[in-house]
DNA sequence: GCCTCCCATTGACAGATGTCGTTGCGTCGA
DNA sequence: TCGACGCAACGACATCTGTCAATGGGAGGC
């Protein structure tokens, strides 16, 4: 994937349809990031996880909480939980036996924002 | 002091740790909805799509306009717009030779109100 | 009618993803 | 010290996904 140019991206084509304009999609780098995000929120039980981590109490919930609900394998839970924290939609933190995660609100905000475009 | 929970969806595992209070996690329709609009825009070569979208003067884009920005083949892009449409984001209208497609705010603003929980 | 252009669809294929069962590691209680 | 528990990591497997090349089908131009 190389870097493409800022805005004019190709050599203009001559006879294309008419309005050839604009055409300055989002930079590819920024694209990826987003697009990761996105990709985390692009699951159901994903999605599930985080409306349970949203409508927390303490604004945070201990991972056996959350195991029964979703009606998945421990594993799989914690795989899907893995994988919030890696997009920083979510952060884990070790208390004594149990692992707490809270939503990283800002991180959702920034994504809600980037659909403005 | 456990308030109930709306929806209750295990055996209520006894011995779990401590503050099993709230846990109604989203629907497992609804996610199923949203988890598509977000898996839509989970891609990179999408969200530029989107954003060319989103920034055509006219409010629409003739798919040859599409094509070269992204750096992808005629196949390849027809199916991201494809994906795009099935997810309510985007709507392809044929006329004449050519095929325009233009976005929906509506569904993406369904989305963005989504991520509020 | 025929040829060309634009776009969608299909087939193929490598790589990513969701899931489970099992294992491994850290923490607590006995 | 030892065993039980909570969670992460691993291996395996079926499915989904992104990509391209090739094909198909509708619209216009000649």
């Amino acid at each position: 994937m190389v870097a493409k140019p800022v805005v004019v991206l190709e050599p203009a084509d001559a006879d294309a349809c008419y309005p050839s304009v604009p055409a300055a999609p989002l930079e590819v780098r920024e694209a990826e990031l987003l697009a990761k995000g996105f990709a985390a929120l692009g699951d159901p039980v994903r999605l599930r996880l985080l409306s349970m981590l949203a409508a927390a109490p303490a604004g945070e919930i201990c991972v056996c909480e959350l195991v029964g609900p979703v009606g998945r394998s421990q594993g799989t839970v914690s795989h899907h939980l893995k994988i919030l924290s890696e997009a920083g939609l979510a952060r884990g933190e070790r208390r004594g036996k149990w692992v707490w995660y809270s939503l990283d609100r800002a991180r959702l905000a920034e994504l809600r924002e980037a659909m403005d475009a």
